[in-house]
DNA sequence: TAGATTGTTAATCGATTAACAATC
DNA sequence: TAGATTGTTAATCGATTAACAATC
């Protein structure tokens, strides 16, 4: 095999195994596995095991080998992972390594917390357009963005080159909404609004709402004891 | 058997049910079970099949069927289950039934939105209290609740009855809030910062965060095409 | 070399679903 | 009665983990 084979080989596995391993729960744990390993790469030393990670996490040091070989071989035997090449590593397959343009759709309490949280610019999450149907909110601006009437959805979307919708509107408005941002060529939306949204099958749709962590939360103390 | 011990031996397996059925992944679906259950009952009829109810989740009739048969034998064959009858069995089992007293630790956007989110009240939580350590907010009232200083955690948890802790302050403010909650009594938490918080075990901890989901999503739209 | 930890296989564990007798 | 849907079993599917050879 020539060095070009080899190289093309390798990609051709890292491929397989990024597409064939990385389910959700995969996906959940790699995004806390990054985090912790910033936080890690703030205070510590260069080297990390599979062992320290799950004691941190409450996992099993297997799992978190496991999670870790999508990403290749990265470990060395003996002494552990390079925390600096995993990061980089974890940021590329999640995607932290481009710029994410992102509209906020309802420009309420939950919009402007998600507007502000520091967190977002960090990771690459930029938010280039928030739409509102309140006359007294369209025209205002948050920071330099001026929030935009819902009504201008299709057309703003349309050319603006937004990647990811979340959705902050209430739960009445919610599904019109994102009929809008579908029309407007959006096919992924995070939505906060309270109700399952009913829309084409190609569209990417996460839903997170403040009210269910907290409702699953009460069941367990309701049930356990 | 007399019919008092018929009615003891339904109560055991009721509650053995709830036990040995009650994990994560069915808690969640039951809130949304419940969701969408009291949609229905707004716009529409009494009855509601498990192939309805699969439908609009995307899940299998084999798996609603099962999940609601932690509530007993409460459907009727070839009919389906009575909505009505449902939603409370579901209110029953979620904690729906009774009142959650609620404390929010950091008065800022996040806080404000949960504070100001409409299901909350109607779901039975109650915010009994908000803390905050900016000199600036501290003393102000949102509604009638006066926002107290962090530093008074301990103090006013212990006397108030608050059932579960949100924590919505930022990410460095938030092991040392969560050891004062911890301290004053508190064992259910919610917490919105991201870190991951390390408490005694006996303390009931959910994470959510709002940037977990943004990169969860834009995980898979960078690996799946 | 001795000690430690990785990457991965095979075994285990748990969750989902197909299928069907029981029942309305 | 015929048609429909439940509740639940057994089979399937998928995710986690123990264990260990390979490697530093």
């Amino acid at each position: 095999l020539t060095k070009q084979q080899v190289i093309f080989f390798n990609e051709v596995i890292d491929f397989v195994n990024v597409f064939t391993m990385l389910n959700t729960h995969t996906v959940e744990r790699l995004v806390i596995y990054n985090r912790v390993l910033k936080g890690l790469a703030q205070k510590r030393s260069k080297w990390v095991t599979s062992k320290e990670i799950a004691r941190k996490l409450s996992k099993t040091p297997a799992q978190v080998r496991r999670d870790l070989s999508i990403l290749g071989r990265k470990g060395k035997p003996g002494v552990g992972y390079n925390i600096e090449v995993l990061i980089n590593d974890l940021d590329g397959v999640l995607g932290r390594n481009r710029i994410w343009n992102v509209a906020i759709i309802g420009a309420g309490n939950l919009g402007k917390a998600l507007f502000s949280y520091p967190g977002f610019k960090r990771e690459g999450f930029k938010f280039k357009a928030i739409f509102d149907n309140a006359p007294d909110k369209v025209g205002k601006k948050w920071d330099s963005l001026v929030i935009k009437s819902s009504g201008e959805i299709e057309r703003a979307v349309k050319k603006g080159g937004i990647d990811i919708a979340v959705i902050t509107v209430p739960k009445n408005s919610a599904q019109g909404v994102a009929e809008a941002l579908v029309k407007a060529g959006i096919k992924n939306i995070l939505n906060f609004a309270p109700v399952m949204l009913d829309l084409p099958e190609d569209v990417r749709v996460r839903n997170t709402d403040l009210s269910l962590e907290l409702e699953n939360l009460s069941c367990f103390i309701c049930n356990t004891k």
